[in-house]
DNA sequence: TGCAAATTTATAAAAGTGTCTAAATATAGG
DNA sequence: CCTATATTTAGACACTTTTATAAATTTGCA
């Protein structure tokens, strides 16, 4: 990114990075992310590519302030005092609930050859590291002598977004009650 | 990309993808892969431009290509038939050789952001998908009653990119006995 | 070896990318 | 409200990408 978003921005920078933000999210529904130029993002977001270049290196680039845009989004829920098992949870459902609400989204997604699409491996990566950030933070204190805390979080949240992977992709007619039930069960050691 | 390379492969098609395989891999040593360009991949392999497009959409499917043969490549080493933890070890040791033995790519991977590069989620990606056909055919037939096989080795997969990444990018002075012993440790749920 | 089929190649052209200017416009602060 | 400063914009540019075509070459197989 060609600015720092997470310094002072004014009104106008704002509605100029929602107008992208919103014309990729747009054009991910409609088509596949290879065939999506500038140009389409430009003629969307009424902004010219001169502007779209003041923000912006590429159009991978603004995927990424997308995606990082939604972790965050998804995961401002998640309360950072609570201390327990349970918020790891509560994040897989969160997630699961965003694919629930956008169906076109996780459709072009599949579309794309499903969990092998680079869309997925792009957003999921995202998805992870906004959730690794929250699990750090819940677990950080939590000394383990077999294993360091990074580690420990790390391993939490690559669980997560690796049982959502397997939801979305390789198990959508299961039911998220059965979702949780592994999680826990990956949790505790009991596999 | 364009061929099928499951498929029988002429002797002339095989010269021409490894040309093309050898000519991204050294590229990646040199400069960063958004710097790279078709006309790169033809000047180094000596082939011209329209056989590249004869065989990839575009260079990513050439990276990505060049993934999959190293990462199978990788794992050729791993028997099918022994089916046991200590080849969940044995693929990330595996793993681990590949990165000392190739220290020009992974100091080009760190440089661009270490785990946070396009490039290191690209090839984790697909390291992780044929860790997993490995893993899976290892443990398919041993049932859980608590869980069902392709997530458990999935999450196995997971667990050993995971850990890789760890050891390459955050705590690169860890030696690989103390890896090896926490990757122990995560798998029986001693965490 | 020789031939039909498939592949590779040179070349051209349309479309997209990313950078750069200077003029137009918007912004924050007195 | 005014003004110095910063940002946005139009337009042009050099370059890369991607597709398409027909001729040259290579391939598998009889």
């Amino acid at each position: 990114m060609k600015i720092d978003v997470t310094k002072h921005l004014t009104l106008g920078a704002k509605r100029t990075l929602k107008a992208f933000r919103v014309a990729m999210f747009d054009a991910l529904s409609e088509k596949d992310f290879d065939r999506i130029t500038v140009n389409d993002i430009c003629k969307k977001s009424e902004y010219p590519r001169a502007t779209f270049y003041n923000y912006f290196d590429d159009k991978l680039d603004l995927l990424e302030y997308l995606w990082s845009y939604i972790g965050k989004n998804i995961l401002d829920q998640i309360s950072s005092t609570q201390h327990n098992k349970n918020n790891l949870v509560k994040i897989f459902n969160l997630l699961v609930d965003f694919f629930e609400e956008n169906p076109a989204l996780l459709a072009n997604i599949k579309k794309s050859d499903g969990s092998n699409s680079h869309l997925w491996h792009n957003m999921s990566g995202y998805l992870k590291h906004e959730a690794n950030i929250i699990v750090y933070k819940n677990y950080a204190d939590k000394n383990s002598v077999a294993l360091p805390a990074p580690l420990v979080s790390r391993f939490y949240s690559d669980l997560i977004i690796g049982l959502l992977e397997w939801y979305l992709f390789e198990e959508p007619n299961a039911d998220k009650e059965t979702a949780d039930k592994y999680l826990i069960n990956l949790l505790t050691g009991n596999f």
